[in-house]
DNA sequence: CCTGGAGTTGTCCTA
DNA sequence: TTAGGACAACTCCAG
């Protein structure tokens, strides 16, 4: 019999379409699926934490109905792989590639440990469609502008999916696992996790459920009411995507199929999966995109810095008293999501009726969103603070009321988040008060703040730091 | 190397 | 009421 194969499971969280679990599989071998908990997956935030457990959790399920389990095993990933490798004779590991910088320079490490022992480890593209260095400028270069990107893309063949495994071999005997639950991963969410948990859709039967649902039914009116922050218009499938419970191929497939019918929303759909595309191929190209402005030239700009702020706190407790702000931040705490538009429009006040730096919205986010992606939220929020590549000119600031009347001219997404301008406040609105932290002391009777900054100062102030910027 | 068209998501003023 | 242009300048990218 031949020796075992290790499956690394890291941002894969499905048995289908997954080219790593489908090449341990195939190999005959019998399969170990192994998740680490390191330190990179201690450090993440609150809410990503918290849903990469309910994630795991649930993949265990999975894997047991076709014999399987996974192995969870805490500590640096080379000593926990040596071990396993060392108590189950395996003979190879594979996993599906990442692409941000930490967990390359991670990957390629162990890669060279590996092989220094003839061991194999091999590594698949099972989080993108177009893997950032297959995609490059007439010139050689990578791209740095979406259009193009896109174009260069958009006409490429797609890999068949791969199928499900139907059944996965066992070794004769499981190694030792940790239990998940002793790691507490939803322990920095506090009382949120009660509030949230309804929000969240788990799993890969419930992703690829979404998608057909979405492609069937509200792909048809995608072009219009993915604007609209009070209905279920756009796909929601970010969550599934960032823990890959869904593939992008699945979502490429089907929307290929859904243009080939003709359904209105079908490009523009592609054309959102090909974003988060982008974003990797920006990742991997100027990893510097994560943590410091894109362009050099920003750091001259005067943003606030200082996390301690009232203003950053009133942002954060969505209490400006911008309707539209303070409800889009609220949405994000009920329901670990916000809605695109809501995204733009907070963080276009952040950096710009504010004046606070970026980074602060960014860490803020990845704190509290269960979609978090680090790619994604890199590029978003350089794109509104002007500091990114293809960025939203200096003199687009948005305008929260004018939105709020363009996207929500009957104040139903107002009505779902707000709770103290209502006598009969919805129960997501109150909700809200039962999933912040006590610490904050605020309560659905306090009164509804006045804005901590006047939509029209706000924007002539912006105007004015953006037009003098110093470069 | 040069050239020219284009660049996710807005706002405000004017005619 | 509505439609169109200004708001900057620059970089990107294909040809």
């Amino acid at each position: 019999m031949p020796q075992p194969i290790i499956y690394w499971i890291r941002r894969d969280l499905r048995l289908h379409d997954n080219p790593a679990l489908h090449y341990a599989v195939q190999s005959g071998r019998a399969v170990i699926p192994l998740f680490i908990m390191d330190i990179q997956e201690k450090k993440l935030g609150a809410a990503p934490k918290w849903r990469l457990g309910l994630g795991l959790e649930y993949l265990s399920g999975e894997l047991e109905k076709v014999g399987s389990k996974i192995i969870f095993r805490s500590g640096k990933p080379e000593a926990v792989i040596d071990e396993l490798i060392c108590q189950t004779g395996a003979e190879s590991v594979c996993w599906n590639r990442l692409y941000d910088p930490v967990s390359r320079q991670r990957d390629e490490g162990i890669k060279k440990c590996l092989a220094a022992r003839s061991l194999e480890a091999t590594s698949f593209a099972g989080a993108l469609l177009f893997e950032p260095w297959t995609v490059s400028t007439g010139a050689g270069g990578y791209y740095r502008v979406y259009t193009p990107f896109w174009n260069a893309v958009k006409d490429r063949e797609v890999q068949c999916e791969h199928p499900s495994p139907q059944r996965i071999k066992a070794p004769t005997e499981w190694p030792v696992s940790e239990k998940i639950a002793d790691w507490k991963m939803g322990q920095a969410m506090g009382r949120g996790a009660r509030i949230v948990r309804p929000f969240v859709r788990l799993g890969q039967v419930a992703a690829v459920d979404r998608l057909s649902t979405f492609l069937d039914e509200d792909a048809a009116q995608y072009p219009d009411r993915r604007n609209i922050p009070s209905v279920l218009g756009t796909s929601g499938l970010s969550e599934n995507l960032a823990l890959g419970e869904i593939s992008p191929k699945q979502c490429w497939h089907g929307g290929q199929r859904a243009l080939y019918e003709g359904v209105q929303g079908a490009e523009i759909f592609l054309k959102e999966v090909v974003w988060r595309e982008f974003a990797y191929h920006l990742m991997f190209h100027t990893p510097h995109i994560l943590n410091s402005n894109w362009k050099p030239d920003w750091d001259k700009f005067p943003w606030k810095t200082d996390e301690d702020d009232p203003a950053v706190l009133a942002w954060k407790q969505g209490r400006t008293g911008v309707l539209f702000v303070d409800a889009a931040m609220r949405e994000m705490y009920v329901s670990g999501r916000m809605h695109n538009r809501g995204r733009m429009i907070v963080a276009s006040y952040l950096t710009k009726h504010l004046l606070c730096h970026w980074r602060i919205g960014q860490k803020w986010f990845e704190q509290c969103l269960i979609d978090w992606d680090p790619a994604s939220n890199a590029m978003g929020w350089q794109w509104s603070a002007g500091s990114g590549p293809d960025a939203t000119p200096y003199f687009r600031v948005f305008n929260a009321e004018t939105q709020l009347e363009k996207f929500d001219p009957k104040g139903r997404y107002i009505k779902q988040w707000i709770a103290e301008l209502d006598q009969t406040p919805s129960d997501t609105a109150k909700s809200f008060f039962d999933a912040i932290p006590a610490g904050w002391n605020l309560n659905s009777k306090m009164g509804y703040p006045t804005a901590i900054m006047s939509m029209k100062q706000g924007r002539e102030r912006a105007l004015n730091a953006y037009e003098t910027r110093g470069f």
